[in-house]
DNA sequence: AATAAATTTTAGTTGAGTCTAAAAATATAA
DNA sequence: TTATATTTTTAGACTCAACTAAAATTTATT
């Protein structure tokens, strides 16, 4: 069945709201990430629920069926690529790409995205080291730790954020952190959490317990 | 100022009617290039007017204004190049490209497209030698030939179609014409102006007068 | 020049997706 | 457990871009 631009973005929000939430995501959750009105959002979910795609009772929130899960997976898909496509191809940084794969995932040629996938040498993380799905909408599963969930004098890899905002990506760059770097933690503050990590190749780097908990890592 | 993806469409049509006309665009001539109603297109135009992108008084046809016609060519590159890419770069034919493209043109990112520009390094014509404007606007003159419009004998390159639909595009790459193969007229018949083409490496081909006023072609 | 035919515009609807304001339901707190 | 606060839904309106049917204008034809 077709699906318009509105449906694709709320279904498409209501995927990342459950991707954090075991629990029925809630009219206004959703109207917030989509930036309008909860009598909105209610309008669309019962147009959503009829065409099957979501599970919805009035006042109850709502879920993605496995109908709706597997567009919002594909449009997730889409957004990932072109995010590599526009990083790895176009040259652009990690922290500029958002905006433009919004636009770019709702191409609709199924060819077009075989294609690229394989133009890009089918990878499976994006810029910011979340999965890509694959066509079947299966997540690889990548195993990454939090940064702050790691001991002093572990090494580490990064490999990946949990939080793709501009600023956060833009405070990491500055701090010489991106997808690989190689890091171990030096000290951890009691008082706020605070870590100071070594950097291979760069002076040691102060963070907060807020940026070290959306870095995603690998033990090495 | 913003531009509606309808907007855009309308705009776009416009300027590919006012590539064949000196006269000013008819209502009706648009709604059938829009697969709209006259009535529609009616509407469309007195916005488009109140918005400066076109001169348009009512009965008397439709013309784009200078800040209309850079809009126009402005999607015009962005559709020419994102072919080139799908062709080059993806490994699409010909014929394939079209409808992909009317999807790209319209992602809204000056970067992007100076960026794909460069990643393609900078072409001067689509995959069906239609000229690319630069980000001015400025077409490059190509001074290309019809197929139809030379004499027997005169050996000549084909650097482009005049027609780009599917059909069309396939009726040539079975007969082995594709940008840059060398042709000869061998011979045209009088009664119906149906000629037959040398093709260099391939048999002769027999194509009516029609196929050959579609057909862009360089001397040599 | 008058009439017929074709084109174009107007008037009034429709559907998608949004909004505000008010009503209803649910959750929280005294 | 009743009152209050918060969340969600309903009702009604708006904009955009389309539609149909009827009216107006232009063009073509006798």
């Amino acid at each position: 069945m077709a699906t318009s631009l509105a449906e694709e973005n709320y279904l498409k929000i209501i995927y990342r709201l459950s991707e954090v939430t075991e629990e029925d995501i809630s009219t206004n959750a959703v109207a917030e990430l989509a930036q309008t009105k909860a009598a909105s959002v209610t309008d669309m979910l019962r147009k959503l629920a009829e065409k099957g795609w979501v599970n919805y009772q009035k006042y109850q929130g709502v879920r993605l069926t496995e109908a709706g899960q597997k567009i919002a997976l594909s449009i997730v898909r889409k957004h990932r690529l072109w995010e590599v496509f526009l990083v790895e191809k176009m040259g652009f940084n990690w922290d500029e790409v958002h905006e433009i794969a919004e636009q770019l995932e709702h191409i609709d040629s199924d060819e077009l995205i075989t294609k690229l996938d394989e133009f890009l040498d089918f990878p499976k993380t994006d810029p910011h080291g979340d999965p890509i799905p694959n066509r079947e909408g299966i997540l690889p599963e990548l195993g990454y730790l939090h940064l702050s969930d790691i001991k002093v004098n572990q090494r580490c890899v990064l490999m990946g954020v949990a939080k793709d905002s501009a600023i956060f990506l833009q405070l990491l760059t500055k701090l010489n952190l991106g997808l690989g770097t190689k890091l171990m933690i030096q000290e951890i503050n009691d008082f706020d959490r605070s870590l100071v990590v070594k950097v291979e190749n760069s002076p040691p780097v102060f963070i907060s317990h807020e940026v070290a908990r959306n870095i995603l890592i690998k033990l090495s």
